[in-house]
DNA sequence: GAGAATCCTTGATCTGGATCAGTATCGGCT
DNA sequence: AGCCGATACTGATCCAGATCAAGGATTCTC
């Protein structure tokens, strides 16, 4: 693996809190894997013996319906993994997962660990608190889907895609538009009406490139939605519902 | 503990993969205290060194703002877990705790784990397959609060209050409305007009006494919506945002 | 027991986003 | 070239739930 192969994994929900001492050490010798566009990386109903850290690319996860239609659950970009839940419980996988663009995944084997953690206990003290705030992550994620608007998340989204946070900036759309307009949790018409309400912005669209004016005053946008969401009750954040924990 | 409170910590998201055996051990000599209503379980800011099972009684989390007001995060009943996060991360509380009903709550301790897990590394093996199945079934809660409709959300609320599935019952609604709208995720107007729509499946509301004609049809209720979402992809469960796992 | 404060309900209106339907644009293909 | 399927945009309509506003009802307080 590259040196940023290594600072993802490091990054990693289960790996963060480990150091890359510990990390590099449980996972030595590891190599990551390729996956062509429409790859299937596993599929329902197989024994889930390991999870994965995509590296590179775009996972897609989907469960297959008896009507043969694909339900898309959860897509996956660099740096965050998936399976573990059915890995950690010994199961089967509950939903398929393939690759949306070329990819790269990082394999964790479920054997492997189980005995690293047997063997070096800290493992799996310093795994606990990064799942805790994964945890944690997700119910942000969540609330935040429910406090903003359309464009809002929009917005977000397009200052995740780029480090650019001043000045003038074009950004490539990594996936079908459908498919963002899915992750964002929205139809494909109102992502495609909610761009164009970001025109106000000074945001562009020409095919896949967007084009953002000043990355300043669209980062100020999202910045200020969060604001709302955390001063206004109203629109609180209330309602995650009896689990989570923070 | 009395024997009931062992199975109500045996099934809790940190312990349940673990066995009684062994979280029996983990928690010898601990007894849980009581909260009287109102009363302060910890304050945002100080420092996070244990979480806590609730045996009995409600839990509400909320933020206090620089206004004054409170926002409620989340509510708590018995049977679950909260503040693991913080915990695990060593921090300080990020919101405040506060028993809304009379409650019993079990305090876990933040070294002592520590220090069980350095002795026992198979405690920690469980509780992270455990920490998964929590995520699992957080993702799919949210799943169901962005799927269901408020009739159904509320009916979904009522069959979880109750073991009876079949015949007539009377249900007491645990704390207020408001905080009940609040948990499912809905204002209490909305609450209030979609309980008086639940009259048609043979629900009557008295104060917070809810009767339940027949509780087979509410239970069928429920099951049918959830149908739907299982095979309407317009329904679907997309947009759970990349992370989680399942 | 009067008054006040809470909590709950009900009605009227508004709105974001979904749905449905029609059209445009692009890339691949023979 | 010209056809075709996939992808994207746009307009029209619809609806669940939020918001705003105004009453009841119950409990608390003095």
């Amino acid at each position: 693996m590259s040196p940023e192969d290594w600072t993802i994994v490091d990054r990693t929900p289960f790996f963060s809190a480990m150091g890359e001492a510990l990390t590099r050490s449980l996972l030595r010798d590891r190599s990551p894997r390729c996956y062509d566009r429409g790859e299937e990386v596993f599929q329902q109903g197989e024994p889930a013996d390991a999870f994965f850290v995509v590296l590179d690319g775009w996972i897609k996860l989907y469960r297959e319906l008896p009507t043969g239609d694909h339900v898309v659950v959860a897509i996956f970009a660099a740096g965050e993994t998936f399976a573990e839940a059915a890995m950690f419980l010994g199961g089967r996988y509950p939903v398929s997962a393939e690759a949306v663009s070329p990819a790269r995944l990082l394999r964790i084997d479920g054997q492997r660990l189980r005995s690293a953690i047997l063997e070096t206990p800290q493992i799996a003290f310093n795994m606990l608190a990064a799942a805790s705030l994964h945890l944690k992550q997700l119910v942000e994620q969540i609330e935040q889907l429910k406090v903003q608007s359309a464009p809002e998340r929009i917005a977000d989204f397009l200052v995740a895609q780029t480090s650019v946070r001043r000045g003038p900036v074009t950004i490539a759309l990594p996936y079908e538009k459908a498919l963002i307009a899915n992750r964002l949790g929205m139809t494909p018409e109102s992502f495609s009406r909610a761009l164009a309400r970001l025109r106000d912005l000074g945001v562009a669209v020409e095919r896949e490139a967007v084009t953002v004016q000043d990355m300043a005053r669209l980062a100020a946008f999202v910045e200020q939605s969060r604001d709302i969401s955390e001063i206004q009750p109203a629109f609180d954040k209330r309602t995650i519902c009896g689990t989570a924990l923070q």
